[in-house]
DNA sequence: CCCTAAACGAGACGGTACGTCCTGTCTTTGC
DNA sequence: GCAAAGACAGGACGTACCGTCTCGTTTAGGG
């Protein structure tokens, strides 16, 4: 077998994408002890096989599903602090409360004690920290934040905000708070701008 | 036989303690799939029956294993509007960066998902918010804070804020994070207060 | 306390009779398998300490509670050797065939295995051996017998040639067999007597 | 998928017999009280799932185990009626005062209550009624035997006289009946036979 | 007439086994 | 050589049972 061709047929990747999706869904409604990985291949009308030659255990299985829809924060330039704020604690907010909130969630504070999954949970908050340092060097370069603003409080106080609000929300109110959470989030970078301008 | 009589030999609580105590080493050391009821029969010197006389279920028993660890947060009152916060940011970051840490944080989300967890879970927070509501208030009387502070905003910034700096720190440096909390505990607290006063 | 004289509540004896019969009852109702302790004090009423304060242990408990039903076969005198044995004969096809004959019959083959069974299985199968000889005896005293006809043939082809006709006899068939019961054990003791007259 | 073609990995025949040896040996040692699925699974280096796969239930794999062993009675054809019996008479009493006798007497009758069992016994009832049918039409055919002799009174007393020989000998006597065995075939045959010659 | 002591119903206790389900691997047939 | 199917060794789950123990209550005889 020469090097660069690979003999055999090729991986379907619509397996991959039937693989992933089917096991969003699963740990999403029944969380991690509704997880099995004879539930997923079943659902996704696979074989087990198929799913442990991509990945070699459960862990990674559903840390490479919950990575495909755990996208990173994106860095936004309004020319604004107050709304490129106001962007990210949406984003924060939306992503906990959105139709996939449950399992984010669950998934974000299980990838702590899963090894595969620290690396997927830093990137994301990698990706925060970027995103929100990226905000204050331009707020302040417009002169609109004062030169020594702290990003690590800024960024605690937003996201962890955002995040303390749709985490305090009971189940049966999750609705209503994802109603109101664009104007929350405006409400929380107002209150939190207070400080620092 | 009367009621308030029950028949029989009495529940021994030693016995709740043991198993309780067991499920919580088991959890924190190994997490959700390192935790097994036949193993902390085992490690409690119990027999599986006495286990689910008392939980009818893996995940209630994890539930109440780490709710008695899950002290509420306690209401304090140093006079100053400020001391008070930094407590309550103090109790929330041990509560998180403390020994059994990632587990709590584990179970507190996880929680969500298990009927019986709701409970525990809804009345922690319930406590975190009637401390936070006690301290404001008493500000307002004495006239530390605006008649208008939002609660909501206060609790969320300060207690997410902390929340998210625990959340945020890598394994690695979770030593060096919960060694500054303290001081980080009293940043917070006067970051969010030049928005109020 | 002096020796002789026992202190306390003396024991019931109508338990001993809630016990024995529960335990009979379940036992045919279920077979050995089907035969748990817990059920039997649960039918009978009675705490399962009760049951071991007057057995060491389950089998011992069974040994006890079928003694008493295991009826030993009555001796007959028509004064005819032939109504004799036919009458031998019916009762063990009927012990068989009757309502409780699969009760019977797992009962008696399950105390072989039964330690102490072994005792009571030898009672009942000496009052049959011992109602066989005294049939012949009387035959051969009124000369229906001759002198050296042998007992142990005799009780072998009949009593075990109704032991075989019930036992062949499948599920489905037992009414039929049943209800031809009496009529073949005319043809079995003909058909054997032939051998001896 | 045409029909006739199975998917999938095929069962393993020498797993079967690993499974089937064990409890057979398992129950040959202990009983029916130390007879435990999973010391068997232990035993045979298998899987508890590979037991359940084949056989519904602990009895029913006693059931199968021990069915193997309990080898159907063989046609015999010696040219005489009278020695053809006496081939059936030793293998029924070989069967019930061998190594297992007790196991399988046991087994014959609970098999009658498990249904998986009800098979196996009536096949092994079958190969006898089968035997016993042909030696006697052979026996008709060389004029050894009257044209109306009853097959139904022949097996039931040879065969059930040996049974009844094999049930009663009291357990300390069983070696000493053992022993005897052969020639007690033949007297128990030349009796029968006087009956219809 | 109370007091001691044992029996009683009830049910918790530490263990073990049951039958089901899951994990990660292996082995087959088809493509 | 990938895909689907499913058998395999191992082990956890939640239930039921065994034989022991601890409750509170009941029923006797002895002082």
């Amino acid at each position: 077998m020469s090097a660069g061709t690979q003999a055999g047929r090729p991986r379907d990747p619509e397996v991959d994408e039937r693989i992933t999706r089917a096991a969003a869904e699963l740990f999403g409604a029944h969380g991690w002890s509704g997880f099995s990985v004879d539930a997923v291949a079943r659902r996704a009308g696979v074989g087990k096989a198929s799913i442990y030659l991509r990945w070699p255990n459960k862990e990674a299985l559903l840390v490479a599903a919950l990575a495909g829809r755990l996208s990173g924060v994106k860095d936004i330039d309004t020319g604004s602090v107050r709304d490129d704020l106001v962007a990210l604690a949406r984003q924060v907010l939306n992503a906990f409360l959105g139709e996939d909130g449950g399992a984010l969630l669950r998934l974000t504070v299980e990838a702590a004690s899963v090894p595969a999954g620290q690396e997927h949970l830093d990137r994301f908050l990698q990706s925060q920290a970027a995103a929100a340092r990226a905000i204050v060097r331009r707020g302040i370069e417009r002169g609109q934040l004062g030169p020594d603003t702290s990003v690590t409080l800024l960024l605690d106080t937003i996201s962890g905000g955002a995040l303390n609000h749709a985490l305090v929300a009971p189940a049966r109110l999750r609705d209503q708070v994802a109603a109101g959470a664009d104007r929350y989030a405006e409400e929380l970078v107002d209150f939190v701008l207070r400080s620092v301008t």
